[in-house]
DNA sequence: ATATATTTTTAGATATGTCTAAAAATATAT
DNA sequence: ATATATTTTTAGACATATCTAAAAATATAT
């Protein structure tokens, strides 16, 4: 059984492992939890006797396919409870993720697989990510960083990389969201700031916004 | 901020005070909670520094009005979330007490708000428990144990005193359920065990049973 | 290639919640 | 009322998860 401090750790190792193959660093790690990390290096010797991460010293860590698995399966629990909040409880998408940080961590996996139905079965969150499969699948779709776009290239907005809640007020606030067709009117070349037109409004979003933003490419018919 | 465990002895205090008009005994919170007098000692002074129990050395404990809130409000996530277990996730009422006692913990004011109102602010659970509304009010009704009856009278079965999985499975497999019409129809004066009618089936349950089913008395038409 | 900076680990301290064993207070029985 | 039993508290130890400060290893810059 998992403490839950246990469970974050993994899950933060999970997400940082997205974007990095060699071993995750400690200072990494550390950032992501909010702790020191001398704190990490303790944790990582303990998640290492539980072989859930391949840990040598120096070398960063990388989590093992049983730990990989656990990790996946809060990720699922996370992603159908921001589901339940948004669908059914009618949370907005910006107010769910501290909520789910809780809800993700109950231990039944009758109550998951309920949940999975209750919703019947979705495939994506409110914020576009996938969900895992009960055996830690993930059906993730193609998706590239509205910044790599080139000028007239239309796309779907899928997820954002950025949850924090000041990211999506400011999303919530030009009425931009999950599903809003997305195309590049022009970019200036001085500072790679965006004009895209969102729906039907026209917006001048900064690089760093269009990095945040992840689209699928669609056809420009 | 209150932790889990500061949560679930308030609870125990809460439940125990119930039968109690003295201060609730060390010994008794301790088998309750699992645990030592030891440990309960130390957790009454860590309360009381707190000013949610009134503690004196030897006389027991109670609990302040802020601490008889805090534990209310927890009553109220518990038994919300058992609604909402039974009647939308479809589990039967002898499954989610584990489940409902890790999500009583769950802290968001709003999500209680909004899960009420999902729910149809239901006023009793599952087990046919008061749910106690937002300042703390019970709106409890008179119940008496099915033991107290003399023989013909009629009643509603409103609750259990006993909801180990154990004894919960017994009355499933009776058909005993909440809201059951009970009838007294014998009592059997040398070991006051009952001849009683419930709905349409008959049934002889022993005194320690009739102690553990709560009713509400109706009239004899 | 050596000095400097950064990252990571180790060692030891702290806070929470738990325990055992012994001491103190209270309750019970004759 | 005194002895005995029970309950409760105290004192000190232990495990988890954290921290700070110093040491060790690795990375970077000239």
């Amino acid at each position: 059984m998992l403490s839950l401090t246990e469970e974050n750790y993994l899950k933060a190792i999970f997400h940082l492992e997205q974007t990095q193959e060699k071993g995750v660093a400690t200072n990494a790690i550390a950032e992501k939890m909010n702790t020191k990390a001398s704190s990490v290096t303790d944790m990582m010797h303990k998640l290492s006797e539980k072989k859930l991460v391949v840990y040598k010293k120096y070398q960063g860590v990388k989590l093992t396919a049983e730990g990989t698995l656990k990790a996946t399966i809060i990720v699922r629990k996370h992603r159908l409870w921001e589901c339940f909040l948004v669908d059914k409880l009618s949370f907005s998408w910006d107010e769910v993720h501290d909520i789910a940080e809780q809800l993700e961590h109950i231990k039944s996996e009758a109550l998951v697989d309920k949940l999975d139905q209750f919703l019947g079965f979705p495939t994506t969150d409110p914020h576009g990510d996938p969900i895992p499969d009960k055996d830690g699948k993930i059906h993730a779709r193609k998706k590239v960083e509205l910044a790599a776009l080139k000028e007239n290239q239309k796309s779907v907005l899928l997820s954002v990389n950025d949850s924090s809640d000041a990211f999506l007020r400011y999303l919530d606030k030009k009425e931009i969201a999950i599903g809003s067709l997305v195309k590049v009117m022009a970019i200036e070349p001085f500072d790679n700031s965006m004009l895209v037109k969102i729906d039907s409004n026209e917006h001048l979003i900064t690089e760093e916004v269009a990095r945040n933003l992840l689209v699928k490419e669609i056809a420009n018919k």
